[in-house]
DNA sequence: GAGTTTGAAACT
DNA sequence: CAGTTTCAAACTC
């Protein structure tokens, strides 16, 4: 493992923040009742952004951010609301030793500390000493642990603060914030079954201590919803049973993946991975969850998709359900899944569906979890060690998971940032990484020095870069690209798709899309990245853009690439050499301008002298903007009032215009055509619009042959020229398919009204 | 598609 | 840090 110089920290936020490359996901804004993460968070992210996408990037969010949060049943209609509910903001943390996953920015203990201001005990989810401890990011969330419970909990039972070692069975609704009472518990694990079949629904609840009493506890709501799509009606496994916890420390526990996700099309998998493919990637456009995987799990491991919602405090994590998920897979897997892995994933599916949060579990770290959070464009994990977790319960049923309150204590050691939500891919089963995208990856995992977990990250994969947090004490970071996850999705290990529980998303596009120069997402990821044609430099320089921008190389045409999977120790010396040469290699060239100049600027200018600025060669106008005084460019004329550039940009934009009347004609001719086709071609089933009749037949030919050939005949007749000849036919042959339309449609019309 | 131009990256 | 070389993309024909 290679741990770069705090610099690489430096050069993570302004990539991190832009949200620009990230990919729109549709995200309401939150009602008053949205946290907004503190700037000053980005000690621990330094992150530079150029735009206030802080709190949404952070955020979990996903299907609501309002201040109620109201999910329905899709089958019952069922609906259950929070009220005060509003985006968490906060990121995860995963506590490898405990199981602890805190969903919590890096300042976690404030949120803590304010949590114990109040006398109020982080909410846990527990399973056999596990915890999840959900806080809200910054100033007022408290934070939640979320702890599996033990196998022997009963279905149903609310678990009060403190209450360690009580055990819900399954999951269970849990309102946070100003509701006392709890939502019924979903049936149990056979019960789940029926209700889950018939639902779709699953809730998970959770209780929150409260300062006082642990009586009344405030409730965030985890709710997960299964797509009923291709789920078999004798499907044995209830999408329940995805939610199940095991407990990770029991040999025999299967290993335990929740996902609370929206399965919009997408798939979510979790596969016991050896490898974290952990790399500084320049742009900000690419998150790419990584895995951090024990090397030695082997099983299959269970993966839940939960529509989530959690209101914590004033701050709500919501996650809903898409309907295209495939329960039956889901359910599929988790029975199949047994207790070989110890590990965790959650997914959480967010609103704009094609994004998720995966939690890990850290190499063999019994603690380590996955969670994949869809709905956010921008995650945070957090990796803390918890002290005060039990492990002791056994799995009972796949349907028991409980939630209780308690004790937060942990140290944090590990922090990952996961943005730029992506369609889920099916994963190899050598690495953990758990999410792709549509556009591109990048993950960011901040890991720190705690002893007890370094050892986790001898187990990353090569090309993993570990920074520490610049004065973030034990807090770093590490870099991976989308692209990491494509090549291990391609790779020919990686087959659990079938087993994973989600269907495999189509469409999904590989290449990560980078906000490359400044180009605005759309820009980016309306078109893919221009495959690389390195020779000599064995895509492991700058020249190669694809290693710039911190892919891999993918349908490229180098040679003798090393920028792959294949070659990952030599992609991560060369990764250390560029950072070494330059530590802000990785990092975006077109960044903000200083106060009182144009948004965008080069951050080292451009150095032209022959280009005049006016042609691709210049990285400025390459990126469409100007350039700056720091530029050193000769005979520049990229610059606001020059001529030369208005003229080119008026050219550009009427050549763009061009391009998109032509395209539009295109569209529009071939629509035309198509529609034709189907009105002239012969139909044997009357379906769909389309003709009963077979109107272009024989005798129709011979008869348009036969007008043809009187037009030539005619033109020849009165001496018209060759090309008024043609013009004549054309123009009867456009007569002739005149009338065969018009026959067509009033035959089409009688036989409508006839009934036929 | 081959060859040229260009400027960033890499090297000295 | 400056000059030179290498490199791959942009550009031209």
């Amino acid at each position: 493992m290679d741990v770069v110089s705090p610099e690489l920290n430096s050069l993570l936020p302004d990539e991190i923040m832009d949200t620009e490359a990230i990919e729109d996901v549709p995200q309401p804004q939150p009602v008053a009742t949205t946290v907004q993460s503190e700037p000053s968070d980005d000690t621990s992210v330094p992150m530079e952004t150029d735009t206030p996408m802080v709190s949404e990037s952070l955020s979990l969010s996903l299907a609501t951010s309002t201040a109620t949060t109201k999910t329905t049943d899709s089958v019952t209609g069922t609906s259950v609301s929070t009220s005060g509910l509003q985006k968490l903001t906060a990121p995860f943390t995963i506590s490898p030793a405990n199981h602890q996953i805190i969903l919590n920015k890096v300042a976690s203990s404030q949120a803590t500390e304010a949590a114990k201001s109040v006398g109020t005990q982080p909410q846990v989810i527990k399973q056999e000493g596990q915890k999840l401890l959900v806080t809200a990011i910054g100033k007022s969330g408290q934070p939640i642990v979320l702890q599996l419970p033990h196998t022997g909990s009963k279905p149903g039972v609310s678990q009060t603060s403190g209450d360690t070692k009580s055990q819900a069975p399954q999951f269970k609704v849990v309102t946070i914030g100003g509701r006392s009472e709890l939502k019924p518990v979903v049936g149990s694990a056979s019960n789940q079954v029926t209700t889950l079949q018939a639902q779709q629904l699953k809730a998970v609840q959770i209780a929150k201590k409260t300062p006082a009493s642990s009586a009344a506890p405030i409730k965030f709501i985890i709710t997960k919803t299964v797509n009923s799509k291709g789920l078999s009606p004798q499907t044995s496994v209830p999408p329940v049973i995805a939610g199940r916890v095991l407990t990770q420390n029991s040999p025999v526990i299967p290993p335990r993946t929740i996902t609370l996700s929206e399965t919009h099309n997408t798939s979510i998998q979790s596969i016991p991975g050896k490898k974290i493919a952990i790399s500084p990637l320049k742009t900000p456009s690419k998150v790419t969850v990584v895995s951090v995987a024990s090397p030695t799990s082997n099983t299959s491991q269970k993966s839940v998709a939960l529509p989530v919602n959690v209101a914590l405090g004033q701050q709500i994590l919501t996650v809903q359900q898409s309907t295209s998920a495939s329960p039956v897979k889901v359910a599929t897997s988790q029975s199949t899944a047994q207790s070989i892995k110890p590990v965790q994933s959650v997914a959480v599916g967010g609103v704009g569906g094609s994004q998720f949060k995966t939690i890990i579990p850290l190499a063999t770290q019994p603690n380590v979890q996955q969670i994949q959070v869809p709905g956010s464009r921008f995650h945070y994990v957090r990796l803390v060690t918890a002290t005060t977790a039990s492990s002791t319960g056994q799995p009972s049923g796949p349907s028991t998971s409980s939630i209780q309150t308690g004790d937060l204590s942990a140290d944090i050691f590990t922090v990952v940032f996961i943005w730029q939500m992506v369609a889920p891919k099916p994963l190899t089963s050598a690495a953990q990484v758990v999410t792709t995208t549509q556009t591109q990856q990048r993950l960011i995992m901040p890991a720190t020095p705690l002893p007890q977990i370094q050892p986790n990250f001898t187990n990353l994969p090569p090309g993993t870069v570990l920074a520490p947090a610049p004065g973030g004490g034990n807090v770093g970071y590490a870099v991976v690209p989308a692209q990491y996850v494509t090549q291990l999705q391609q790779s020919p290990f990686v087959t659990l798709a079938s087993s994973s529980g989600f269907p495999a998303s189509t469409g999904i596009q590989t290449q990560a899309r980078l906000p490359l120069n400044g180009l605005s997402t759309a820009e980016t990821t309306s078109r893919p990245r221009k495959p690389c044609n390195c020779t000599k430099s064995q895509c492991l320089k700058l020249y190669c853009d694809c290693f710039a921008n911190g892919e891999f190389c993918n349908n490229c045409n180098c040679n003798n690439c090393f920028n792959n999977l294949e070659h990952e120790t030599e992609r991560l010396k060369a990764i250390k050499t560029c950072l070494d040469r330059n530590p802000e290699a990785f990092k975006p060239k077109i960044g903000k301008g200083k106060e009182g100049e144009s948004d965008r600027r080069h951050s080292k200018g451009c150095n032209c002298k022959r280009s005049g600025c006016l042609k691709n060669y210049c990285e400025c106008y390459e990126a469409k903007i100007m350039c700056s005084s720091i530029c050193k460019c000769i005979g520049c004329k990229n610059f606001e009032e020059s001529p030369e550039r208005k003229t080119l940009m008026h050219l550009a934009d009427a050549a763009e215009v061009r391009v998109q009347q032509q395209t539009a004609a295109k569209t529009k001719l071939s629509s035309q055509i198509s529609d034709l086709l189907m009105r002239t071609t012969p139909v044997i089933s009357s379906g769909g619009g389309r003709l009963p009749y077979t109107f272009v037949t024989k005798e129709v030919l011979e008869a348009t042959y036969e007008c043809l050939l009187e037009q030539a005949k005619k033109a020849e007749q009165t001496h018209q020229p060759q090309a008024e000849a043609e013009r004549m036919i054309l123009e009867e042959f456009g007569h002739c398919l005149m009338r065969i339309i018009s026959s067509a449609g009033k035959a089409k019309a009688d036989c409508a009204s006839i009934n036929c």
